[in-house]
DNA sequence: CCAAAAGTGTTAGTGATACACCCATGT
DNA sequence: ACATGGGTGTATCACTAACACTTTTGG
């Protein structure tokens, strides 16, 4: 709870794109699945596992590598970066978080894959409980509010953010409160479900950014 | 234009899964990009290019072909099927269109693929205009309207739709109606713009199933 | 007692839905 | 003249957005 959106990434060792970050990946094993793969190609940068990553795109321009030809099957994930610790691997001389809002210049196509990422996590955020993955498994609705900030980039009304969240029902109270927090506790809450869940239609859009009528003539 | 949505098959004239149907496709060759390569292999089935193909997701679990891992990249278009002359190749016995509300069993994971492409073209119906590609330059209102409820497989009320269509502006009056419909003459619009294009958000959701509010409760 | 963050309700506007009749043509 | 499909307007309801003050705690 640092209150950035980070991306994890990589610096190279090695030519083409020497000493740039890029995401971290590899190759696909025959016995993996792609997913798994993922995982595992976290697990060695990381020390995460059980954790939740989701299909992005995946990317086979010609162009990508100079190399060769290489085609990417990109995946993304959320965690609180408090349940990681860095671990670098032989292959790249660094890795760090760094704010999405402030990225390096990156290797290859990378630039464009989170990009896309950071678009599909945005619209994500409006139809389902992607959020919870960031937050410990109790948290406080100012919290919950800023996880959307942050990654929205933009300040939410936070009486409208409780009406709507009330509305959807997929928190329950506990009895706890913060401490120490240096100013009024706020109360705990926790996700009635703790996986990632479609919202109702009719709750759909939490928080979205707004756009004027006049852009209707699009 | 026959009132039903159709997806275009083939039939395996080999093991496994021989006499099957199962979705065209084929490997992607070093020198072709992930899009040429399906429309590559689109061609080779049909004799259609200039179509827009889009990536729906990329299928790799290790079980997906009993011969051989197989990571398949799936992309989808939609064509009105009157630009098609099927030509059906060596590798398979027949090529068909066959209404996506009555498949015949699908060989590998080939049903969960289209399972996963019909939600994903509803989405898409909701917020962009990809509708277009299934109507000839010239249409009607009519004729736009059952392309919606054909994919949706539900009623919309034509006031609605109308009033819809009308404020978000895409269209263009032409100065054409239909003849011969032994009816009455159907005005004929065009898409202002003839690629897809996204909708603005106030316009989203055009026409998307109702949702009672009673279940709000997911 | 002051600073800082938590918590709380109401109003106005906009988009969504439901609904029924007349019109133009071909036969 | 009639059958068929094209075309039109209004009223209600639900969701969204804007907005300001009080409360609780720590220092």
């Amino acid at each position: 709870m640092d209150d950035d959106l980070k991306v994890l990434l990589v610096q190279r060792r090695v030519e083409p794109y020497q000493d740039f970050w890029s995401l971290p990946g590899g190759f696909v094993h025959m016995d993996e699945s792609l997913e798994q793969a993922g995982l595992n190609k976290l697990k060695e940068k990381t020390n995460v596992d059980d954790i939740y990553l989701e299909q992005l795109y995946t990317f086979g321009d010609l162009e990508r590598d100079p190399r060769a030809r290489v085609i990417t099957i990109a995946y993304y994930a959320l965690v609180s970066s408090e349940r990681f610790t860095l671990k670098p691997s032989d292959a790249v001389s660094d890795v760090k978080w760094h704010s999405i809002y402030a990225l390096p210049e990156l290797a290859f196509d990378h630039a464009r894959i989170l990009e896309y990422a950071l678009q599909r996590l945005r619209n994500k955020l409006g139809y389902t409980t992607v959020g919870s993955q960031l937050l410990p498994e109790k948290f406080t609705l100012p919290e919950l509010c800023s996880i959307y900030e942050i990654i929205l980039n933009k300040q939410i009304d936070k009486r409208n953010f409780r009406k709507k969240i009330a509305f959807l029902d997929i928190l329950e109270e506990t009895e706890e409160t913060t401490q120490k927090h240096s100013k009024k506790p706020a109360r705990l809450y926790r996700f009635k479900q703790s996986d990632i869940v479609e919202l109702p239609q009719a709750g759909r859009n939490v928080i979205q950014p707004k756009i004027p009528r006049s852009l209707k003539g699009l």
